[in-house]
DNA sequence: TCAACTCATCGACGATGGTCAATGAATTGA
DNA sequence: TCAATTCATTGACCATCGTCGATGAGTTGA
């Protein structure tokens, strides 16, 4: 029997008592692949600098700040477009990213938490 | 030189013009490192779980509900407990969880995306 | 003391992710 | 047409992650 005191919940036969309602499935894969899109570093840095950018900005600013190969800024890069955070567009030779509008509610709650 | 229309940032010299300034490297860090707390599937579900429960949840509870073996269970929480969102305690033979509290500012931000 | 139970840890395995060098596609100016 | 530039893609490498079975630590009731 279950010594019911404290903050335990009481129960009448030990464990354990059902008292979980899962998520449907679909949401909270959906939730945890917005949560891998922010989970490196880089790609935080990168949020960071497009939400405090005026204006669009091309790959080639990114690979001037960051000590890494292009190739990995565009592979970072291609993960938050994946995943619906930013948008992006060509103009002549260069690429040019910006935050996506309207972001998914979601997607739009998270955000706000990169400064 | 630079086609200086569209939403295309007018540049005076072609790529690049010095446009970021990175978040300090440890906020960076810190923020991915609450984001990959929270980008699995199973650890969306123990949150919801846990937010929607009124008293602490034990580990039989969660073992019951996924299907999954009780040490990934405890793998999992060990990732939550870790990064400062849950708190567990004893209770004779179970061990009890619950949302951590005062839950880091970042962390209940984030905890406040979760159904 | 001992058997039964709950849970954490360990070791291993396959999958995923971050990184780079090399290459290719697209655009531009000459 | 051609050389130069920007950026995406590919293939490879190593680290990390999610998962499991096996084992160990701690608690309880007999």
């Amino acid at each position: 029997m279950p010594p019911a005191q404290l903050a335990a919940p009481a129960r009448t036969r030990g464990c354990c008592s059902p008292v979980a309602v899962a998520l449907e499935a679909g949401m909270a894969d959906q939730l945890a692949a917005l949560f891998r899109a922010l989970a490196d570093p880089t790609r935080v840095q990168i949020l960071h600098m497009l939400k405090a950018a005026s204006e669009p900005v091309c790959v080639c600013d990114l690979t001037a700040v960051f000590e890494l190969s292009q190739p990995t800024i565009s592979h970072h890069l291609g993960k938050l477009r994946k995943a619906g955070l930013i948008t992006s567009f060509r103009k002549g030779i260069w690429t040019f990213h910006s935050l996506a509008e309207p972001l998914p509610a979601a997607a739009g709650a998270a955000l706000a938490l990169v400064p």
